[in-house]
RNA sequence: GCUCCGGUAGUGUAGUCCGGCCAAUCAUGUCGGCCUUUCGAGCCGAUGACUCGGGUUCGAAUCCCGGCCGGAGCACCA
């Protein structure tokens, strides 16, 4: 089996682009074959020169490994051979109508003018296109002009474009419509199997006619549905917008919806992987929602992430009456299910930040700070016990804490790109950037830089 | 409007091709319980669906017709 993951190079890749490449990748390592990388960029008008960097990367962070690659400005020479070879066959012509005027032809499977034109009329105005204007002319692959579906009649193949080309400048303005040279392509490419969205059916359906045309094998096209996120509606372009206008950080900003922003958050590839092979290839449309890749992060994340406390809206709290004895280190697994990753130590000499919810929430209560104490939270903060069965007695909410006399500046940035801030136990001071922890009763957060002993994670979920 | 396609629990999915073993799978969510220490993790358990109406058949989620709802395309973008 040979398959492609074919982009176009208009930005980073995005939850969208992640089904075909992991369903692409998925076949291959399922029944053997490879996977090509193909970049679509004929389209010079369409074209991020810097998505050519960022699509490989993005694909390798998902685990999508590709055998081969090739990029279609660079076989601009291919598509213009096939396109005379055609005209030669007798299966396209060149069409000089106003585009509203064929329309209208079309639409009543009339043929235009053109169609009938003579073997060397098409080719003189095939050799003067490169000097015509733009929009004046068109390559036009004959089809059947009865087909009841108007958009399959005598589609474009090659059309003619002034703007420079971001990689290959202006050495072409004839160039090749997606139908076309994505045709030859699968064909010289060898592509057994074409995955791609239910917005290419009729797509599928004209490229068929080339195939025929030149006598080629038919591949395998498989359609699959459109997938919707809830929250993130941000195509390519409105995100493109919003980093130019600064309401955005970046492509990697917490709100967008692509790969890597989605990374830099702490969802993990193979969480992506699980959601789009349970999604699959189904044509009918599909709704997911955070809430499922939360959950299936969770399952990864939950043996990977070690524990450590941080308070996010911190209080600081000194406990009255708290006895001499009780004051010392307080030893906490980094894992509960692990216990051989060893042990944190966090300093308890009775003066802690907590977080203020937990206090106002627990007014005239006893409230138990893990593995230390109980405290009866009033006006004044007190004193009441120490082992866990007096907690359990009073009932006691058991939060989490961190030393006052120890501890570093902790940022949060959340999903909505809200950035909370407050300190973190002494012992992540041992993690580097790009670790995942769980932040106790807080949620799941990936390391994202520390700079001048300040931690910054990028909020995950809970 | 025209062409094409789809509709299984809150969400996603299995089953639909080749009707019976499907009072319908699994996941996620929600709810409840457990846990010498995370109310939020984990573990255990529970709730929850075949779009509707006809038809064919001994028997239909599965086949046929119609309705309803939803989607895609109708570019000199990909």
């Amino acid at each position: 089996m040979v398959l492609r993951f074919a982009p176009n190079p208009s930005g980073p890749l995005h939850i969208g682009h992640a089904r075909a490449a992991i369903l692409n990748q998925e076949y291959v390592t399922r029944y053997g074959g490879k996977l090509i990388l193909r970049v679509e960029d004929t389209d010079p008008r369409r074209v991020d020169p810097d998505a050519y960097q960022m699509i490989p990367e993005d694909l390798e962070w998902m685990g999508v490994k590709w055998q081969d690659q090739y990029i279609q400005s660079d076989r601009m020479e291919i598509y213009h051979q096939y396109a005379r070879e055609l005209i030669e066959l007798g299966k396209a012509y060149m069409c000089t109508c106003p585009g509203d005027e064929f329309k209208k032809l079309k639409d009543s499977s009339q043929e235009c003018p053109h169609r009938e034109m003579s073997l060397a009329e098409n080719l003189k105005l095939w050799e003067e296109m490169p000097g015509m204007s733009e929009g004046s002319v068109v390559l036009r692959v004959k089809t059947d002009l009865d087909h009841k579906n108007p958009a399959i009649r005598d589609w474009v193949a090659m059309r003619i474009v002034d703007d420079e080309h971001p990689r290959i400048g202006d050495k072409f303005r004839v160039y090749p419509m997606m139908n076309f040279s994505v045709t030859v392509d699968d064909h010289l490419m060898g592509v057994t199997h074409v995955l791609r969205g239910k917005d290419h059916l009729a797509n599928s359906e004209k490229q068929k006619y080339l195939y025929h045309h030149l006598g080629w094998d038919v591949p395998e096209f498989i359609h699959y549905g459109r997938l919707k996120m809830d929250d993130i509606a941000l195509s390519t372009s409105q995100a493109r917008n919003g980093i130019e206008e600064g309401m955005y950080t970046g492509w990697d900003d917490p709100r967008l919806g692509t790969i890597r922003a989605i990374g830099r958050r702490g969802i993990m590839p193979e969480a992506i992987k699980e959601l789009m092979l349970e999604i699959g290839v189904k044509i009918a449309d599909s709704t997911v929602s955070w809430k499922k890749i939360y959950g299936l992060n969770r399952n990864i994340l939950e043996k990977v992430a070690n524990r450590y406390f941080a308070v996010l809206n911190p209080q600081k709290v000194t406990i009255n009456g708290l006895p001499e004895s009780l004051k010392g280190t307080i030893k906490r697994v980094k894992h509960p299910d692990f216990p051989d990753r060893g042990y944190r130590e966090l300093p308890f000499d009775g003066e802690v930040y907590l977080d203020q919810d937990d206090i106002e929430n627990n007014n005239g209560r006893v409230l138990r700070l893990m593995d230390a104490v109980n405290i009866k939270i009033a006006d004044e903060i007190t004193y009441h016990s120490s082992s866990l069965e007096d907690a359990r007695k009073e009932k006691a909410r058991i939060v989490h804490w961190v030393p006052v006399s120890s501890n570093k500046r902790v940022k949060v940035m959340m999903q909505d790109a809200n950035l909370l801030s407050g300190f973190i136990e002494p012992s992540s001071d041992e993690l580097s950037v790009d670790d995942i922890v769980q932040l106790e009763r807080v949620g799941f957060a990936r390391l994202d830089s520390v700079q001048n002993s300040e931690l910054t994670f990028y909020f995950a979920h809970k």
